[in-house]
DNA sequence: TAAATACTGAACCACATGGTTCAGTATTTC
DNA sequence: GAAATACTGAACCATGTGGTTCAGTATTTA
């Protein structure tokens, strides 16, 4: 819970990597929540719920507000826009050295090819 | 390390949640490598590295195969397709819910000046 | 065949995680 | 003012994480 201090990145795509988490997420940008109804609709107890809250807010995926005995949360300013770069620097990656490897697959095949010839010759 | 079953997206986004693994995978997306390669890249010990290696492929991420005595990790299948597209998601329910908020903002404006028309009278 | 290389597995460590219960405190509500 | 509501914090639990060391095994290389 504490977690001093953890790259962004880290902590979002942590943030990200629980079921219930995105579940809250998802729920928050329907609507804010207290932490209770949060709590009913993923079966969990407040103490739980509060939990993950927690680890969404330091990750600055939701903001908090405490207003007499009810603490409503809200979705947070990040907007995941990192991340989503990340991984789409990612995916053009991948897409380049599947497509290298196919480039010496096709090398292997052509040489496989010559020397056949060769061989036959 | 044995995860038997998680969610994938529960796993590949805790497989992303590391700077050591993301910077292996950037590393697999310009060339495949051995584990020493790696581990000696991001200064760590064999034993180490192999353990970030075995995150990344039960996450699907990477794959691996052993000859003779080295063991080469190349990228896996997984292209974060299924991560891609909960992020997008996310963004469009976030900038759906803030629109949403600064609507609410603009009616509350409205409505004061309304009410210090009202009061002035 | 001896030595070097590359990995592997077990065991350990400190700390994080995802949950719980229990015992509060602060705020409404009746 | 008593009771209900909403949260909070501490403590506990089992398991996971990110690393290590140490003692192997298997494969090359000289």
């Amino acid at each position: 819970m504490v977690q001093y201090f953890r790259p962004p990145l880290d902590a979002s795509f942590a943030a990200l990597s629980d079921t219930t988490r995105r579940g809250v997420l998802e729920q928050l940008g329907r609507s804010d929540a207290s932490i209770t109804e949060l709590a009913e609709k993923f079966h969990m107890t407040l103490t739980g719920m509060k939990k993950h809250v927690g680890v969404l807010e330091q990750a600055g995926l939701v903001t908090t507000e405490k207003v007499g005995r009810v603490r409503t949360c809200k979705l947070g300013l990040r907007r995941l826009e990192e991340e989503a770069a990340w991984i789409e620097r990612y995916r053009q990656l991948w897409d380049a050295r599947f497509d290298e490897l196919d480039k010496v697959v096709e090398e292997l095949k052509r040489k496989e090819k010559a020397d056949g010839r060769k061989k036959r010759k």
